[in-house]
DNA sequence: TCTATAGATTTACACGCGTAAAAAAATTAT
DNA sequence: ATAATTTTTTTACGCGTGTAAATCTATAGA
């Protein structure tokens, strides 16, 4: 009982189980009788023997990883997204491999890059979007089964699971409207991440059709500091009366934050009350949302089922037999949550 | 030119280099002569080979892996700490594996055992601490080069480096008895944070210095979500008119974001100027304290240097042939950063 | 009891690279 | 130029598991 098991091998003369057996169970713990199965699963507990993972990958058809890449871990939108794949990549019976793009484009090829050394059954991309290499991101698609979510690239991967900005923008939009001043815009002129564009464009059409005027404030600043950029150039727009009683609707929720800390700095009282100066609303449900000052009104974005059903169709492509299947697109519609900001 | 390159044999006939040689290159690209490693350099540009991720660490004595083991990835503090490390190993040569145990002990010990099948040349541990399974720590520690960072356990890792939370809070509080109220101390009743209890018994010691009396606020709260309970306990504290005008540190900047918000919930003024109600610090220097409201004095830890020396130590202790060193540790001071809120 | 069949075993080879040892070649020092 | 040294090549085996094919065994249904 004192010293290592070390093989497969040793495993199964120590086990009574012959090790084709054992290496079928350990690929798929369901594939072998649930009573050999259980006598397995008693061995491991008495010998802590665990296959050795290099030489198991080495000749495997398909390994048990997925990969699992981000815009920015930084980001806690991000990371919660990346905490709930995780969770569920595990319960399939897999290994997550989580990477952070940091951000950056090359960072982000070199992520597939390592991954694709280490052959993994398939890949979630959050891809960066608009920053992203394309052909790139398009090449390794082919080579390994790529499902994307939080963003789309067109082309790319077996399917998309995101967010409906369409519905979510709107559903502001109007909300803001009933409740008062019909919203400006606030945005990056160039931002980096495409939902950027989809949300400037549903803003546009939700104007439109409540026969309203758009209004966009676009405001510059380059990277993902998006707090920053807002923060500065809040403190910019708050000074110019024009924007006195005005609704201003976020790109999303960081850069409200930032908008949020000018008009405290300036002394705006922002909130739906007939005696603010300000309304100010976001969009993500960003973890601080809620603790800004005032707590920020926003849309939840559904990423449960987002992840959910981004892992389901990542394993529905690796079981598939047939991987002739046309590419899946789904979006899933945000909730509004109402807070003190507007 | 047009199909893939599938071994280093095929590699070596190709490029004119023998096999033996490309392995040592692949495992250290300076261990071979310059004239060579370049000829190397050129034929894998042109045919686009990598090896076998999986039989190339199969036969090592040690890979080229790093583990890296956060308590929470969802915390912006451990994200930001995260990406450091992850580019200071990399710029080591070798290949971080980023995972969090997202606040639990069943999942840094699940992590740690999934690293160790992977044989990693050694792990950065920033541990749950007080929640750790220490036993486990300790077993892992013995079997893989294990620095520790963050938060220290006894016994465990060849080494810790951290922050001076005893140099750090007494400077705080020193700043603020100077500058106002001497500070009561906002903390939870039992913290998961092992840093927690430094901070509670350098609060107490720096503010015996000054001769002033230690006051402890211990809130009630489980759990990792730092923000709502301090934001619920504060409800209920600032209430009390007793803390009208009071100084308050907080045991870190998750807390202070909590209290804050719930100040500005209750109209209170936070600030250090006279007609303000309260005074809140808080430590670590949060990604979000710049944009809190008001914006939050705090301790910022220098995780640079933290992060720095940690990989540093490692690679000392992957590379020293003798492993009979002793348990080194450092602790870094931290800096005050002045903002609105004290 | 016999038979059909799912599941286990035996046997044997493959995978792609690490690494050791000895020989050869290239470089540097004398 | 010769010797000493470094670097590369040749040769050969090992690593721990995947997997295929044929054979055997347990189980269930008739």
């Amino acid at each position: 009982m004192g010293r290592k098991i070390k093989t497969m091998e040793e495993f199964a003369s120590l086990s009574g189980i012959s090790r084709p057996t054992l290496s079928k169970f350990f690929n798929d713990a369901q594939s072998v009788k649930k009573s050999t199965r259980l006598k397995i699963e008693q061995a491991i507990e008495k010998h802590d023997y665990r296959p050795n993972f290099y030489a198991m990958n080495q000749n495997r058809r398909k390994t048990k990883n997925i990969g699992l890449v981000v815009p920015n871990l930084t980001d806690p939108f991000f990371a919660g997204i990346a905490r709930k794949l995780e969770e569920l990549i595990v319960l399939s019976g897999y290994n997550p491999l989580l990477l952070s793009s940091h951000g950056g484009p090359e960072q982000e090829i070199a992520n597939l890059d390592s991954l694709r050394s280490i052959k993994p059954a398939g890949v979630l991309l959050a891809p960066l979007g608009r920053a992203s290499n394309v052909k790139k991101l398009k090449d390794f698609s082919t080579l390994v089964p790529t499902v994307l979510f939080d963003a789309n690239v067109e082309g790319v991967g077996e399917a998309f699971f995101g967010s409906d900005n369409h519905q979510s923008i709107g559903l502001m939009v109007d909300y803001l409207a009933r409740t008062g001043q019909p919203p400006k815009f606030f945005e990056m002129k160039d931002p980096i991440n495409p939902n950027a564009y989809k949300r400037r464009a549903a803003y546009i059409s939700a104007m439109e059709k409540l026969g309203l005027e758009p209004e966009l404030l676009q405001i510059n600043g380059d990277g993902w500091n998006f707090e920053e950029i807002g923060f500065a150039s809040g403190r910019q727009i708050i000074q110019d009366s024009k924007y006195r009683g005005a609704t201003i609707l976020c790109s999303n929720d960081r850069l409200a934050i930032g908008l949020l800390s000018a008009a405290y700095e300036s002394g705006l009282r922002v909130g739906h009350s007939a005696e603010c100066d300000l309304r100010v609303a976001g969009h993500d449900d960003h973890p601080f949302s809620r603790y800004t000052c005032p707590s920020l009104t926003t849309i939840a974005q559904d990423y449960d089922a987002i992840g959910e059903r981004s892992v389901s169709e990542m394993l529905k492509i690796i079981d598939g037999a047939n991987g002739i299947a046309e590419r899946s697109e789904e979006l899933f519609e945000g909730r509004l949550v109402m807070r003190s900001s507007a």
